[in-house]
DNA sequence: ATAGACCCTGTAGTGGCTACAGGGTCAAGA
DNA sequence: TCTTGACCCTGTAGCCACTACAGGGTCTAT
């Protein structure tokens, strides 16, 4: 199949199909005599697997080394289950993160009155108050 | 005060209040004869808003947005709040992507055995499954 | 013959910094 | 007086994971 119909496949963009080889999470492909690149099915499988990858937010660099743990065939499930906990660890402290961000902000807007003059003690409490957001550290 | 004092006054780092100016969040300051930078408290007050912003979460398109109201002083406290409450649901959409990720994720890592053979059943859903995980609609 | 869908390469741009390289300035101490 | 070290300057390149062209070639249907 061509590249078009791979991303139709994977529900990839043709571009990131051409990024990915780039980088070398994709093989080359072999070209036909148009130069046009020929994908097989194996080809579908590692994308679908990449992109499921990304899906769940892990880096192109973890994706790499999925990769290699498959394409060497000498990984350890405990490795893969280390890379997945670090990972998820990593999810929870975003979410965390976003958790304060949230209850500041839902603070702070509702302090909001709503009116059409230029006083507001959302912009006054960032810009004059002892405003104090618990930020991640690191 | 020169730039290595405001840094630490607001916990920037020197480049970025550098990169702030030159992106024009930040006025030029004027300059001594040896062609330092000296900041009064107005530019203290300013970077800290900025600061306090981009810790909630607002991208600096938005902090932009929201100097030049407080340059312009005639801005209403509803377009204010209009901004915060946007970027509040921005904020939630992206804790609900990575809940998302989290349970996936918790519920792939949950199935690894922990051995040290290369069979994992993580992997193996990610690529042979019809593993589906409900990625954001944008 | 031509339109339109598809493919190719290569480069530049995105956001929000961060990290140099390569240089200047200034005060304290030996 | 010299040197060390902390600070400052400009300008450019790099980070991530794409995305968006520009400028061209190929293929199929009408």
């Amino acid at each position: 199949m061509r590249i078009g119909e791979l991303a139709r496949q994977t529900g990839c963009q043709v571009e990131t199909i051409r990024y990915y080889e780039r980088v070398g999470i994709l093989p080359e492909p072999k070209r036909g005599q148009n130069n046009y690149r020929h994908y097989v099915d194996a080809h579908r499988r590692r994308l679908q697997f990449v992109r499921r990858c990304r899906e769940l937010g892990f880096t192109l660099e973890e994706v790499r080394t999925l990769l290699s743990m498959i394409d060497g065939g000498t990984y350890s499930c405990a490795e893969v289950e280390a890379l997945g906990r670090g990972h998820l660890e990593a999810v929870r402290s975003k979410i965390a993160d976003l958790r304060q961000m949230e209850s500041t902000l839902s603070e702070l807007v509702s302090t909001c009155h709503g009116g059409d003059t230029p006083d507001c003690s959302f912009l006054e409490e960032l810009f004059e108050g002892q405003f104090e957001h618990k930020a991640a550290q690191q």
